[in-house]
DNA sequence: TACCAATCTTGGTCCAACAAATGGATCGAC
DNA sequence: GTCGATCCATTTGTTGGACCAAGATTGGTA
């Protein structure tokens, strides 16, 4: 058993300052999972054992799986102990389901301004990838606009649209951003918004940008695709005055 | 299956994980700032009076607030307490980026095209908000250029210099994405090149870049900055074509 | 063999204490 | 009076220990 411990190991050096006690074991935690090899659905030791294994208190090691769980690594059951699962993707949308914190408008913001890039300035690549196919698709999704009974469905039917969209680029990197940002594009597009919004606003928007690639319009194309996507952040916005 | 036991009748089904104490502090952390209306920069009340106020040990406070700081929401530091952030847009592509690990020659691409989108396509932007300093501070880190004695080094000033000058956008979110990609831009920016090419061509590209910047010269910067960036991905290409 | 109870194990929670760091107040010098 | 150094109290960081409840294990009994 560890005794009086605290004075830890011959490691003084690094900076202490920075560095918690539950960080180290953070990082101990990744290099036994690295090392030992171990898959999803292995059991690492028990807290007891990681005790006695890194040094730490019982609290810290604690700790440092509470992290390791919010960050969807492991899996933790009382008598079970602590398996090694892979929900990372599932946590980083359970970021956002914390509908008492307000997500700050500057990454409202932000999240517009990016968006702007991929989908907008990315017009020549999309008319270049872009085949009768993806038009007709998004014709499909678009048609579900007519169909929403809430504004949750709503919105779910305009970010297909929109993820559809990008992803004629047929780039990996940027779907993966879109699914990353997919909570909060999600609750730019719910702002301000009403269902009859969806069904008339946002579905004639979306036809008319599906017209202009249909027409081989591009600059017809960037125009009403900004022009929509600076809709619902102005919507977005007057909601946050009135909040306020 | 997993044996049922419970003899107690009518479960709250829903929500396995059993209601233990931390997540009942989690959730009336969440209350607390959503009733208190607190904002990003507010302070929450200290562990000890949380813990009279959720009737809770310290322990159990601290492992919530461990949550919330995995999660980006509060940004704990020893005696000035818990300061909400909303760094949660840089936890989800944190947790994201462990699952990039496989980095096939289409992801090198992928972040490339990514890359043109962000730091060529932005550049009316870019301009529009670039200030004296910016300049000065991309031309500093470039010289430091002169100094590296290795790739290693190299790419990471390389990094540096494409950071500072996407900073420019004041783009979080941008930020984030970039840090998310940062270990495969490195490896693009290491292949194919020497200690010397980083001396002499990359510091050259770059010196170009920023005196576009100076200049106000929007043209030559798309056009000095596009061919940077493919120069790097065509040395990277080769040497993908030698390996294989 | 099948079933059931006692026991062990293990995570969940709490407590008390000390260490380290830092904001703020106090006090002194110029 | 202003500035700076010093001291103090507060707060987070960490530790070790304790107990509990429930699942897992074991062993006994019918």
């Amino acid at each position: 058993m560890a005794a009086n411990s605290k004075g830890n190991e011959t490691a003084p050096d690094v900076s202490p300052s920075t560095v918690s006690a539950v960080d180290v074991v953070v990082a101990q935690l990744r290099s036994l999972i690295a090392d030992e090899g171990l898959k999803v659905g292995d059991n690492l030791p028990t807290e007891r054992e990681l005790c006695v294994r890194f040094d730490a208190s019982r609290n810290t090691v604690r700790e440092a799986m509470r992290i390791l769980k919010a960050y969807g690594m492991v899996e933790v059951r009382p008598k079970v102990g602590a398996t090694i699962t892979d929900n990372r993707m599932a946590r980083a949308f359970e970021l956002f389901s914390f509908n008492t914190m307000e997500v700050s408008r500057k990454s409202f913001a932000d999240v517009q301004a990016l968006r702007d890039l991929i989908e907008v300035r990315s017009a020549d690549r999309i008319f270049e990838m872009m085949r009768g196919q993806d038009i007709d698709e998004l014709r499909a999704i678009n048609a579900n606009l007519a169909d929403i009974r809430d504004i949750q469905e709503a919105s779910e039917v305009d970010y297909s649209f929109h993820r559809r969209l990008i992803s004629i680029l047929g780039n990996n990197a940027i779907m993966d951003v879109y699914s990353v940002m997919k909570p909060i594009i999600l609750r730019i597009m719910q702002k301000g918004k009403t269902r009859r919004t969806f069904m008339t606003e946002t579905y004639f928007e979306h036809e008319g940008v599906i017209d202009a690639m249909a027409a081989r319009d591009r600059l017809a194309f960037e125009y009403r695709l900004r022009n929509h996507l600076m809709v619902g952040f102005k919507n977005f916005s007057e909601e946050m005055e009135e909040k306020a």
